[in-house]
DNA sequence: AAAATAAACAACCGCTCATGC
DNA sequence: AGCATGAGCGGTTGTTTATTT
């Protein structure tokens, strides 16, 4: 339709951000908060497009990101989550507190991906090349519902099956703060970014939005900011998405991984919630779960079983049964 | 020690979607 | 309803760093 680009090509700068940059940005987000990214390069006198603005906030510089390794847990959520979902990075990193879709995607891409070719090589004549592209895509509306439904009827079963009588999941899943994941410290600037990231503890006392702040520097102050940049990470939570059945829907999809460091805190799932979550809650409703054969989610437990039992989870993925849940 | 290569990651690009007018 | 715009997403590229020769 020949929209016209975000930004002008001239006098733009691109390429890595400097310290200065970054300080600069971040500190006019302390100011007025993220949001209205096109004003912000006018405002602050970068000379980066307010795309690029935005991306540098919500990937590096946005308080609770975490860096560094990726653990077990969390490599492993990436290998079920991508099987399930696709390349659908926002919706997994929704799932993986404090990491971004690009950080998911580089990791997928440099390490998952290999990882998984080489063990499957090892027992495979024709080697997949990673689960999505075998994936047989359906039109993105009809996919994205099938798979929608798909999930809510996993999380659900799931969490009858697996806890029925917990009304919340893992009590004691208090997030190990600073836990195994440790921040290692590359050389890199990008890593200092964090500190600059520390700059904004207290932003939000003069936030424009305190209600949705506060929150959101309370995760923050938690260490466990769940948020990503699908939930808000510009400070504009998706309003009214999040409610207790999202929640019970996410904490059950959050046993299903026993994902250790999500914080369980109900401010702060319910601010995390996901997009994809929150879409579960219009599937949620009671008979949905009948259109779909459990056989699915038999298989899909049945692998994770395996997993949780200590087995090598990559070489007992079932990449056919999941990859043919669409 | 230097060059070549591979790996990792940050950033960009273009498309799509959501929203407001 | 149609258009303009902001924002989000996923794929890809470019740069930096690490490793090998």
């Amino acid at each position: 339709m020949g929209r016209p680009p975000c930004c002008d090509k001239e006098g733009v700068k691109k390429g890595p951000w400097t310290p200065e940059e970054d300080i600069l940005l971040v500190s006019y987000i302390q100011e007025r908060g993220p949001g209205n990214w096109r004003a912000v390069p006018t405002n602050t006198g970068l000379l980066r497009c307010s795309k690029s603005c935005r991306l540098r906030w919500t990937n590096y510089l946005r308080p609770g990101i975490k860096r560094g390794n990726f653990t077990d847990h969390e490599e492993k959520m990436i290998i079920h989550l991508q099987a399930l979902l696709g390349n659908r990075w926002a919706a997994i990193a929704s799932y993986l507190p404090q990491r971004t879709d690009n950080d998911i995607k580089n990791y997928w891409n440099t390490h998952l991906k290999k990882k998984l070719k080489k063990l499957q090589t090892g027992s495979e004549d024709h080697p997949r090349e990673g689960f999505s592209v075998s994936q047989p895509m359906a039109p993105r509306g009809q996919w994205e519902r099938r798979l929608q439904t798909d999930i809510h009827m996993a999380k659900q079963a799931l969490s009858e099956a697996l806890c029925p009588e917990k009304p919340t999941y893992l009590p004691e899943l208090k997030p190990s703060i600073g836990c195994s994941n440790t921040i290692p410290a590359p050389s890199t600037y990008a890593s200092s970014t964090e500190n600059i990231a520390r700059l904004l503890k207290g932003w939000v006392r003069n936030s424009p939005k305190p209600s949705q702040t506060n929150s959101f520097m309370t995760q923050n102050s938690l260490n466990n900011m769940s948020g990503t940049d699908s939930v808000s990470s510009e400070g504009t939570p998706t309003p009214s998405k999040a409610n207790d059945k999202d929640l019970i829907a996410s904490e059950a999809f959050d046993f299903l991984f026993g994902f250790e460091s999500f914080d369980t805190s109900h401010s702060d799932t319910s601010q995390s919630m996901s997009p994809e979550a929150s879409l579960f809650q219009d599937e949620s409703k009671p008979d949905s779960n009948a259109l779909l054969p459990l056989s699915l989610l038999e298989q899909w437990l049945f692998d994770e079983g395996l997993a949780s039992q200590g087995k090598d989870l990559l070489s007992d993925f079932a990449l056919d049964d999941n990859a043919n849940l669409f």
